[in-house]
DNA sequence: AACCGTCAAGAGCAGTGCTCTCAAATGTTG
DNA sequence: CAACATTTGAGAGCACTGCTCTTGACGGTT
């Protein structure tokens, strides 16, 4: 949970005092509006209870944020930074040559946050908010900086030649094919498609495995070893996206 | 996308007419419910527009349907049935031998499902509606069918003795090996920890990448050949289960 | 000091879940 | 068939939501 007391914002440095207090505001609101997601979930997002403890009436709040949906989205990218600092900080806490403990620390870290903000992690993986749209571009950027550094990995494995051969060299069809290239070129990688694949696969798979937990799929007595359950999966997909451990 | 106007509930033989037409009322009321949440989504589910939808006051559903959680736990067991009836059709199409077969329908048919239905899908597998907790009693048992399936898929395999041999014997730790084993004796199987553990996570990634999917994490532009993908993963998830294909 | 942009407040509209009361419809029983 | 009892629907009402509009005050800039 965190604290609402601490103002911790990074306000950028604005010229006039009506622009840095303005800057100051949204930041409380957004402060706020952190406080009531991380409590109620996303749907429950009330910009009249935000008003509320921010000792306004609710119009006012409209001055600073557009609508239900602004609101949101500052929130989706101040979530979306939270959990990209949080991994990279796990995985920048690893030497650069030991692929396979990078990725685990950052498996561990999208984990232990999704465990500790469950319905922040909900409004960034889970259904999405009726009616809301995320704007693509402002969303798109922070929202890749997880799958960036998990592919990030896996390539510098591949550069060192730490990169174990795929298990059974699945062939990837043509328009896959494609689509991979694309994404190699844009991200300047040079690892193959069956890798790249299987990439794709640990990262849905990762994602999956924390959100069947975060969300509550798993039944409350299946597993109580969750933590086991969880190190013995990262495991399997260290292996399946070629990094030896 | 549920034909609204075809009423094909399942009522169970009432003695009254009384009994008779309040059942009736009753699956008017989930069916109606169902094209809403198609349409909007589960946190946008509104017991007034299904009353408006009925041709009836909002206070008259509350004779009934107790409340809106109540609905949504109609919904809730609704969904996992058809999407349950979608596997067991998809799963028994394929011979019984056949066991990589039968795991590839059934991730296709869980996958064509939630692109068919996604705001259903999302209430199953998706972020938590915020304040609804499912009543654990009545949406356990329709909620596990998909799981029981999968594993009784691998279980079968692992007794005809057609399953791989599991690559690099992953030895489970003692408190995972005691879940697994409570779940090899409520099931009756028969599969050793590393195969049950496997299963486990193939199990969350096949929803990982369907949720990614549906839930548009994938972003726009990023997979075109969406098919290809999937088959790719899933054969994949087939060779990690132990299923040779 | 005057000005003009910015701001908070309040009223108001349409929607929501839900409760209560009252009257009508309906099935059951004498 | 008639009287009864139960069930049902309608309507009003409360508290809440997002959002818009107008009004008046505050405050930095010229």
């Amino acid at each position: 949970m965190t604290d609402p007391g601490a103002s911790t914002e990074t306000i950028p440095l604005q010229r006039t005092p009506r622009e840095r207090a303005r800057a100051q505001t949204i930041a409380d609101i957004v402060r706020l509006g952190r406080v009531h997601l991380a409590t109620d979930g996303a749907a429950a997002l009330s910009l009249r209870a935000v008003a509320r403890d921010l000792g306004v009436v609710s119009s006012a709040v409209y001055r600073y944020v557009a609508n239900r949906d602004e609101l949101l989205t500052l929130l989706l990218v101040d979530a979306y930074d939270e959990l990209g600092d949080a991994v990279d900080a796990a995985v920048d806490a690893v030497p650069e040559h030991d692929f396979a403990g990078r990725f685990t620390a950052l498996g561990r870290a999208v984990r232990g946050w999704a465990l500790k903000e469950p319905a922040r992690y909900g409004l960034l993986f889970g259904s999405p908010v009726p009616g809301y749209q995320a704007p693509a571009g402002r969303t798109t950027t922070p929202g890749t900086r997880v799958i960036f550094r998990l592919v990030g990995i896996v390539d510098s494995a591949y550069r060192a030649g730490a990169l174990a051969p795929e298990p059974g060299a699945a062939v990837v069809p043509s328009a896959l094919s494609a689509d991979l290239a694309a994404i190699r070129a844009e991200l300047g990688l040079e690892v193959p498609d069956a890798v790249l694949a299987n990439g794709a696969l640990v990262w849905t798979s990762l994602f999956g495995t924390v959100s069947f937990e975060v969300f509550g799929q798993y039944g409350a007595e299946t597993f109580s070893a969750r933590d086991e359950l969880f190190e013995h999966h990262l495991a399997v997909l260290a292996r399946l996206a070629g990094l030896r451990d």
